[in-house]
DNA sequence: AGTTAATATGAGTATATGATCATATACAGA
DNA sequence: TCTGTATATGATCATATACTCATATTAACT
């Protein structure tokens, strides 16, 4: 249908605006980004990228609530991947086409 | 070739973040979205969307600054166009999937 | 049960951000 | 030149955000 309407509805505003507030952060990208190539439990995220434990943990739990990713647990370790296939589409767009200019 | 490099350049990272966290924003995200339909003056921005002037003013600013947007002037008016075509793309596929969930 | 390892959480702090108010600037027309 | 209109700008304030430190929680293993 191509539906283009004119308004945005609230809703709709509300959650465009979310979508991007999560991208919207170096750490955050820098963790979705690692997460795209590999499977990762917290103390990964946080020796790969020189970030501490607890910052790793605190923007994962934002990226958890926007189900952005999800995780399996393995004894203690807890694993984190993506779940959004969408955002991490957009994400991978932003991340080559900045590559590319 | 697709070249998906692991590493994530700082330049890369930066650039990536400053596009997310311009359109992190509900008026900015409003503002790109009437812009996207009709060409318009600061003041026909503020009356459309209820926002004052110097609001407007200060956002199509840090839009122009980002180079998302243009502008042309007649007489004393100025009016204001998207520019970036890549952010606008983004911007549209976020809002589309946005309505329909 | 006690200890260790992995992660989560809460409080506090510093910085970033966005809106508003007041004012400045630029230019067109009388 | 004076006035009005359109827009830009600077300062200020309130809020949001992200990091850090300290501590809590959870589960595995002895």
């Amino acid at each position: 249908m191509n539906n283009h309407n004119q308004d945005l509805k609230e809703d709709t505003l509300v959650k465009t605006t979310q979508t991007f507030k999560a991208l919207s952060d170096q750490t955050r990208i820098r963790i979705l980004h690692l997460l795209f190539y590999k499977e990762c439990s917290v103390n990964e995220i946080a020796e790969s990228l020189g970030l501490q434990q607890s910052t790793v943990s605190h923007q994962l739990r934002y990226l958890k609530q926007q189900r952005l990713i999800k995780y399996r647990r393995h004894k203690t370790t807890y694993y984190y991947s993506p779940e959004d296939h969408h955002v991490f589409h957009l994400l991978n767009q932003a991340i080559e086409h900045a590559k590319h200019t």
